[in-house]
RNA sequence: GCGGAAGUGGCGGAACUGGUAGACGCGCGGGACUUAGGAUCCCGUGCCGAAAGGCGUGUGGGUUCGAGUCCCACCUUUCGCACCA
């Protein structure tokens, strides 16, 4: 690591020849954080400020370790984004608060044995301090923490306000349940079937829980998509998260094999239960179905015992149960295909064939109808199927060179073509075909179009203690009561015994002094829901906070919501494109339609940062290499930290953490100090350093809300190697304006800067400089001469020049002319730009 | 497998609608100042070549007066989704 550079002595130096370069930052800093702090100099007027802009960045969960350089990145984007629109003349609200409660709070608790109400506030204190060093602008007046119940009160009453619409319900349902958190974990949670967050392999349970019907949100949350100004890596994970397929629900009859000619063979099933029983598939192929040889339903479909016939009654529960208890790891990644034969045979209503019905588990029950129509001939799952099973593969779809005789034994045939074997629709392309089929089908009522979704709905219940309660109250004779709203909040009660255990029950339902409560309705003993919800819930709606935060009367308050929500700008990370901003925006929508919301969509604007990674490798403790940001800021400063992190590389995209790379950010601000130590006012400034500084402020002024931060800190450092040339001191207004540069970067030393200037208020009530675009216009050019395309050298000519004109120069010039040796068979000339002579 | 993003000096990274490739910074080389310097300041720094000049943006083709940028094929890395019918 590089040593610092000498400490500076506060203050303004009398002997300037004396003076080392280097600036302290600790004393600057921390002078400023002061005065900040004492002149409310990050506390807008909300009721008053014109012009609002509210930006927004994720806020963080206080983990024990502290703040990682992350957060950090992150939040110091975010503020210079902000300090930006401050200096063009917004009020700017940025606000910062702290997730603290969820599984990953309440695991550490449990690691290190000490309470979360004790460990949390210990955390948040802990990262209070460290934020107050990084120089942000927020305005800590107006912070939220999910765990405190003013808080939490609101999230109980967003939980109310769902349930109050129908879209809160409770249902027995198959979860995931990871043995280790000893908790249900939503869809989300899980990747490749194990626990996102401890890594288990997840298993199956049958569990009460409380649901919001996302899922009847999927179109609208989808096709808004197309009207936000987002990041569009963010926007594709939600399309792809909600999973849009148009196709068509299709309905087998299923038919007694006795009436049914020819089958003698197979077994008798009971044509009670089979009378007027349909199977329903969904397929994005109904142009297939002549293909169609056989049917396929999830083990778990509720049908399946219905139709199974007696003689293969005992093979199809002994799968079923296999099904059942497999764990969802090796469902699903285990892709050898397995399958039992249920006995019962439905009716291809395109072809009128007796086709057998099946049960494997590679239909999932949770997508769909939890039933397929098998077209081994052209979807290569149903062909393996096929063909371990023996079953007829037909092939319906002719490609190039493929006739309808061409077999379909080696692989499926998944590409375009035209329709086969298909009766009347022999000839049409698959497109076409997926209309026709459809709307034949439809007409004989044995199916219509529909659009399917891949999102399900979202379960917010979880068996944990570090969560809110969710706000409801069982009564034997009400039944489910939610808590009235001005019994809110239903307080988190404190227990020494949170630990969880695999009963599938919260730690709350062992405490019954808590959970026993009358009935609000009419009174009678009843029991309160002890399952807390989940803490997506909690961050879905904290941006509908913050600017309400004073009262505590209602969630937001009307006024200010309207003159400052939706958010302008929301900065965070591309891992919460799909869980948290869909939850968020599904949320939004829900008050939208309650009547309480103006706006449906909460980010106008948003935009994913990149990740730092350290070394070329991610951080992790494990390898030793994670940055710990106190570290570089005693030895640095926050100013050069900031300017740093923002320098190596684009803010949407990331960068690699290198130590080395900080000298020359601080190397930077050592020579700003230097500069405008020594100015002075005499004489007047250098017009080419003037035209400079133009060209500087445009921009800086250009990139940084483009968050092109890297090149802006390079335009600026550019900047600062002109002034130096000069090889004497900078006159006041060639470095004034770069100090404005400089503060949404920068803020502490800009502060200082701006004062040792003579100023009297914030640099960040300064605005942001202006500069005189003729500065910019010249009436010469330098013209790239090139001959044969090839860069030869170029020549300084008027503006206006004609391509005659502009040869004659290029032949003329010394360097340039050699190399035009003949007549030219073309001329190119790009005004402004460029000669190419071709030869 | 499907979908997205990206491959540029020793390193992090610049390059607007095709128009001087390598800005800025690190590192490295040389020099100045110094008892000293790992501080500061100055000069240099894509590769080959003494030079003239040539070669250079993952690979191979193509379009164009001109390609890092556009088109085709491939290779590599990386991030999502993944038996989704």
């Amino acid at each position: 690591m590089t040593a610092s550079v000498p400490p500076a002595p506060s203050g303004y130096p009398e002997n300037v020849a004396e003076e080392p370069i280097g600036y302290d930052p600790s004393a600057v800093e921390a002078r400023w954080r002061q005065r900040w702090a004492d002149r409310g100099t990050h506390r807008p007027d909300l009721a008053k400020g014109e012009d609002p802009f509210y930006a927004l960045m994720m806020f963080p969960y206080p983990s024990a370790e502290g703040l990682h350089v992350g957060n950090l990145f992150a939040f110091t984007g975010c503020d210079i984004y902000a300090r930006f629109q401050r200096l063009q003349g917004h009020t700017v609200f940025e606000p910062l608060g702290y997730d603290a409660f969820g599984i990953h709070s309440e695991n550490f608790a449990l690691k290190v044995g000490v309470h979360p109400t004790e460990l949390i506030p210990r955390n948040v204190a802990n990262f209070r301090r460290q934020l107050d060093r990084a120089g942000l602008m927020v305005d800590w007046s107006r912070s939220v923490d999910t765990t405190d119940p003013a808080y939490y009160k609101w999230t109980q009453w967003v939980f109310l306000q769902l349930h109050k619409q129908g879209l809160a319900y409770k249902k027995a349902a198959a979860v995931n349940w990871c043995p280790t958190d000893k908790t249900v974990l939503a869809n989300e949670q899980v990747e490749d079937g194990r626990c996102e967050r401890c890594g288990t392999v997840v298993e199956q349970r049958f569990l009460e829980q409380w649901f919001f019907r996302i899922s009847d949100f999927a179109g609208r949350l989808l096709d808004n998509l197309d009207t936000l100004d987002w990041s569009p890596t963010t926007k594709q994970a939600q399309r792809n998260w909600l999973g849009r397929s148009e196709g068509a629900k299709l309905r087998f009859r299923v038919v007694d094999p006795l009436t049914a000619a020819g089958s003698s063979a197979v077994a008798v099933t009971t044509e009670v239960v089979l009378k007027g029983t349909e199977i329903e598939v969904f397929t994005t192929r109904p142009d297939t179905i002549f293909g169609a040889t056989y049917l396929v339903l999830a083990p778990e479909h509720p049908l399946v015992d219905g139709l199974t016939a007696p003689a293969h009654q005992s093979a199809v529960r002994a799968y079923r149960d296999r099904a059942a208890k497999q764990d969802l790891i090796t469902r699903k990644t285990n892709k050898e295909k397995t399958g039992e034969f249920t006995g019962a045979y439905a009716v291809n209503p395109a072809t009128g064939d007796l086709i057998p019905v099946w049960i494997a588990d590679y239909v999932l029950m949770e997508y769909g109808t939890g039933a397929i129509m098998a077209v081994p001939g052209h979807d290569e799952r149903d062909h393996e199927f096929a063909l371990k099973f023996t079953l007829p593969i037909v092939r319906v779809v002719a490609g190039e060179g493929q006739t309808a005789r061409s077999p379909v034994i080696a692989e499926a045939y998944t590409g375009d073509g035209v329709l086969v074997n298909s009766g009347q629709f022999d000839g049409l392309g698959v497109e076409e075909g997926k209309a026709k089929v459809t709307a034949w089908l439809a007409g004989r009522h044995a199916g219509e179009a529909v659009t399917n979704y891949r999102l399900h709905d979202w379960c917010i219940s979880r068996q944990r203690y570090w969560g809110p309660p969710i706000p409801i109250i069982y009564c034997d004779d009400c039944g489910t009561v939610p808590v009235p709203e001005a019994d809110l909040p239903v307080v988190l009660p404190f227990i020494p015994d949170f630990k969880p255990d695999d009963s599938g029950i919260s730690p709350l339902a062992r405490h019954e002094e808590w959970y026993r409560v009358a009935c609000p309705t009419c009174g009678k003993m009843g029991r309160r829901e002890t399952d807390v919800s989940d803490t997506f819930l909690d961050s879905a709606w904290y941006f509908l906070r913050y600017p309400s935060v004073p009262r505590t009367d209602v969630a937001f308050d009307a006024a200010i919501t309207k003159k400052w929500l939706p958010v302008t700008t929301y900065i965070g990370g591309n891992e919460h494109a799909v869980l948290h901003l869909l939850y968020a925006r599904f949320i939004t929508m829900v008050l939208h339609d309650a009547g309480m919301l103006h706006f449906e969509e909460p980010f106008t604007k948003f935009r994913a940062h990149g990740l730092i990674i350290r070394e070329g490798a991610k951080m992790s403790k494990s390898k030793g290499n994670v940055v710990n940001p106190d570290d570089y800021i005693d030895q640095w400063g926050a100013d050069s930290f900031r300017t740093y992190l923002m320098f190596l590389g684009p803010f949407e995209e990331g960068g690699d953490f290198r130590d080395a790379g900080i000298s020359g950010v601080k190397r930077f601000l050592d020579r700003l100090w230097a500069s405008v130590r020594d100015r002075t006012a005499a004489g007047a400034p250098d017009p080419e350093v003037l035209r400079k500084l133009a060209a500087t402020i445009k921009k800086v002024g250009e990139d940084t809300p483009a968050l092109s931060y890297n090149t802006a800190i390079a335009a600026m450092m550019e900047y600062m190697n002109t002034l130096r040339k000069g090889e004497r001191p900078s006159h006041v207004q060639e470095v004034e304006p770069l100090v404005q540069l400089v503060a949404p970067y920068a803020p502490h030393i800009a502060e200082e800067l701006w004062e040792m200037l003579g100023h009297k208020e914030s640099v960040m009530d300064a605005g942001w400089p202006k500069f005189d675009p003729s500065l910019l216009v010249s009436d010469t050019i330098e013209l790239v001469v090139q001959v044969g395309g090839k860069t030869r050298g170029k020549i300084v000519v008027p503006k206006s020049i004609t391509q005659d004109a502009a040869l004659a120069a290029a032949r003329a010039d010394a360097s340039v002319g050699k190399f035009i040796t003949g007549e030219p068979s073309k001329v190119i000339l790009v005004p402004g730009r460029l000669l190419n002579v071709v030869l």
